[in-house]
DNA sequence: TGTACATCAGTGAACGCGCGTTCACTGATGTAC
DNA sequence: TGTACATCAGTGAACGCGCGTTCACTGATGTAC
C-alpha cells in the first residue's frame, strides 16, 4: 500500500509534530517508538522509513521545535509594534504562567528539552545548542527593542539574553519540580522569578 | 551469612551515597538496581533489604542529599565569619564553575535532580519540594548575611533566593546541555550568569 | 556461660515487561517504455 | 495513452536487551533459655 509522495511527507510531518509534543511532555526516553507512532496513528514498524533511528528523530525534532519558537518570538515582537514593551513583559508573565508550567508539550522547549537533553547523544545536544543560539539571539533583540538590557557591556552583548533565559529556565524547572506536591510553593516560585526580572510589574495575579 | 547490625547500617549508608552520586551524574531513570548494587560492591537481590523499591530510595537519597548540601552551605558561611562577602562570592563562582558543571555527582542537587524529578512519582517530588525550602532559607540566611539583597520584599523575604537560585539553575542546565559540542558556548553562559549575579565581580577568568 | 533456634543480609536464578530495531510481506504509486 | 515493473510507506511478528522485582537458599548473628 505505496502511498502519494505527499501522503507521505505529511505522515512524515505528523510523526514529528506528536514527537514534538510528547518529547517535551514526557522526556525524550519518556516516550518510546512504538507509543510514539501509535499516538500519530500508525504502527511502529514504519517508523524507519522515515527516520534512520530514535536519535535521529530526536535530534530532527529538537532542531524544528527550537527554530519554530525562536521565529514565533520575533513574529510576535515585530507585530506589537508600538506595544512592545506590553508584548516583552507579556511574554515573560506567559512563559513563568502555571499554564505554561502544566502544558510542556506546548511551552517553551528548552526549559522541556534542556533538562533532558543533557545525558542525550552528541547529534541531540548539537541541535540543542544551534537552536538555543537562535532562540537566544531572538530573545537579545527583543530585549534591545523594549531597551530592557540591564548591564551594557559592548564586549558581550548576548549576555543580558543568557542570564535573562537562566532565570526563565531555572524558575520553570523548580516550578515544575514540585508542581503536584506544593501548589503555593509552586506559584511563589513563579512570582518570584517574574518579580525579579519585571520588577514591580506584578504581585502574583496570573 | 547474616551480617552484623553496624555492618549492615554500614552497607547500607554505602548504597545512599553511591545511589547519591549516581542519580546526580546519570539521572533517576539512568541507573538500574543492578548497577547500583554492582557499584556499591554487592549483588542487586540484596537491595530489597534496605529499601521497600526503587522509588523508596530515590525519595530518601532526595531527602539525605539536599539536607546536606544545605547544611554545606550553613556552615561555610558561620565558617567564614568576617570574610562572608568574600565566601559567598566564591560559593557562586564554584557553582557557575566548568568543574561543577563537569561533575554534576559532587556538585549541586538541586540542579542535577531538579530536572529529572519532575516525571516522578509524588513521593519523590515531596522529598525534593522539602529539601529544596530547606537549601532556600540557607541561601536565603546567606544572602541575608552579605547584605546582597537586591530587591528587598518585606511580605516575600524569600523571593531573592528564589530568583538566585532559578539563574544558578537555569546557567547549569543551559550550560551542561550545550557541553561538549560547544564548550565556548558553554563557558560564555557560565560567565554570563556568574557577571549577572556579581556584576563587576568577573570576566570568565575561571 | 553454653546451647538451640530464629532472624535476616547477601546471593544469584528467574519472572514479566517495554524498549529500539529488524525483517518478510503487502499493495498502491511512480516510472520506463 | 497503455502496459509492465520497480519502488517504497505501512504492517505486525520477532529479536536481544536491560529493567524492577521476586524468591529459594545460605550461613553467621542475635536471642531466649
Amino acid at each position: 500500500m505505496r502511498l502519494t509522495k505527499d501522503q507521505a511527507d505529511e505522515n512524515r510531518q505528523r510523526i514529528l509534530a506528536e514527537a514534538g509534543r510528547l518529547f517535551r511532555e514526557r522526556g525524550y526516553d519518556g516516550i518510546g517508538v512504538g507509543t510514539l507512532m501509535r499516538e500519530a496513528g500508525f504502527t511502529h514498524g514504519g517508523f524507519y522509513n522515515h527516520f534512520g533511528s530514535k536519535t535521529d528523530l530526536m535530534a530532527k525534532v529538537t532542531a524544528e521545535v527550537l527554530a519554530t519558537s525562536a521565529a514565533t518570538l520575533d513574529r510576535r515582537m515585530t507585530r506589537a509594534d508600538g506595544a512592545k514593551a506590553e508584548a516583552f513583559a507579556d511574554y515573560i508573565a506567559r512563559y513563568l504562567s502555571p499554564a505554561s508550567r502544566d502544558d510542556p508539550g506546548h511551552a517553551c522547549p528548552i526549559a522541556a528539552l534542556g533538562v533532558d537533553v543533557i545525558r542525550q547523544d552528541t547529534e541531540v545536544k548539537a541541535a540543542f545548542a544551534d537552536g538555543l543560539k537562535t532562540y537566544l539571539a531572538s530573545l537579545g533583540r527583543a530585549m534591545q527593542a523594549v531597551g530592557s538590557k540591564k548591564a551594557p557591556d559592548a564586549a558581550q552583548p548576548g549576555n543580558d539574553a543568557i542570564s535573562l533565559m537562566a532565570s526563565l529556565i531555572g524558575g520553570m524547572v523548580m516550578a515544575r519540580a514540585v508542581a503536584g506536591v506544593d501548589e503555593d510553593f509552586s506559584k511563589e516560585i513563579l512570582a518570584a522569578v517574574r518579580g525579579h526580572i519585571l520588577p514591580g510589574v506584578d504581585k502574583n495575579e496570573l
